[in-house]
DNA sequence: AAAATTTGACCAAC
DNA sequence: GTTGGTCAAATTTT
């Protein structure tokens, strides 16, 4: 078994993300020539980026390494093992959750404006006891290239069939380059459009909410759990609610829907239902079970360099 | 050829 | 046993 500077590259991996960030926010930080909104969702997708290597860190500093076997394993399995990780410690259940109302109206042109500027990957479709439509699921298209691990399901309201309830987990650590583009024509669209009603984001972290200053090895520097900066402009700049800075649509740019039928226009607050099921006693708790988890061998193609098996590497070989 | 979607299978958690 | 969420092969789209 070889020995391969494997936390390093991980972290790397990550950091480097943010240092390019970081560097691309260094550039455009004249005011007079960028928005503060840029600004805004560089800065997050710093710290999502020092979110994500501190997580790493602190999976590999807590002693969470499996034993490793001879055997054989593919990138599937690499996979599955990483959905697992992020299961197990919590990764995911952690990360911030607010939801959405989209209400479309008809009559509006469609496709270009099933977009909150955000790429998407449909992964998913499932139909959900009880409801009447399916919910669909989302990734951010660069999770395996960038490790953004953001997420949405969109799923069309049943009381009302020109509402869509979406719920976000997770900010986007990623580049999104259509994303400011598109803040910009909706805030001209929004102008003119007296659909548009109000927006409202609902995090749920209310109920069940730990304490930040609890985060032991998982804190994260300025905003532990991240909902805060997720889209600072909402809580700083109350009067841009209304403008693009979060378009009503959140349909893959690209996909027509199998089963929503376009035209958003409106947004309306939402209060999600249910709370954050995991508090982070149980994500400590949950830091042992992994560690019986025996990998396959090991190969480091060289043309692998995504995220999910820098991950599932330095885990192995910490 | 590459990227996105569809859809049944799979799986962890009730 | 269900159920909600994800995977991945097949398929479609670009």
């Amino acid at each position: 078994m070889e020995k391969v500077g494997v936390p390093e590259k991980t972290v790397i991996t990550v950091l480097a993300e943010g240092k390019k960030l970081a560097n691309e926010l260094k550039w455009k930080l004249d005011p007079s020539t960028t928005s503060r909104e840029t600004c805004d969702a560089l800065v997050d997708s710093i710290l999502s980026a020092y979110d994500n290597a501190i997580t790493l860190l602190a999976l590999i500093g807590d002693g969470a390494s499996p034993t490793s076997e001879e055997g054989s394993h593919h990138n599937s399995k690499k996979r599955k093992l990483f959905s697992l990780l992020l299961l197990n410690f919590g990764v995911l259940k952690t990360m911030p959750r607010w939801s959405e109302h989209v209400r479309i109206c008809s009559g509006e042109r469609g496709e270009a404006q099933l977009d909150d500027g955000y790429n998407w990957r449909k992964y998913g479709q499932k139909d959900i006891l009880g409801a009447n439509h399916p919910r669909a699921y989302y990734r951010c298209t660069h999770r395996n290239t960038q490790g953004c691990l953001a997420t949405k399901h969109v799923q069309r309201a049943d009381e009302d069939a020109t509402v869509f309830e979406v719920i976000y987990r997770g900010k986007h650590s990623c580049r999104q380059e259509r994303l400011r583009q598109h803040k910009e024509r909706k805030e001209q669209e929004s102008l003119t459009c007296s659909n548009v009603s109000s927006l409202v984001k609902t995090e749920n972290r209310d109920l069940n909410d730990p304490k930040e200053e609890d985060l032991p090895t998982f804190s994260f520097p300025s905003t532990p759990i991240g909902c805060e900066n997720v889209e600072p402009q909402f809580f700083s700049e109350p009067h841009r609610l209304i403008t693009a800075s979060y378009s009503p649509s959140f349909l893959s740019p690209t996909t027509s829907e199998s089963y929503f039928s376009p035209s958003p226009c409106l947004v309306n607050d939402f209060d999600i239902g249910h709370s954050l099921e995991s508090d982070f006693g149980e994500i400590i708790s949950n830091l042992t079970p992994i560690t019986d988890f025996s990998l396959g061998d090991f190969d480091i193609s060289i043309d692998e360099v995504d995220f999910e098996s820098h991950l599932l590497d330095a885990i192995e070989f910490s």
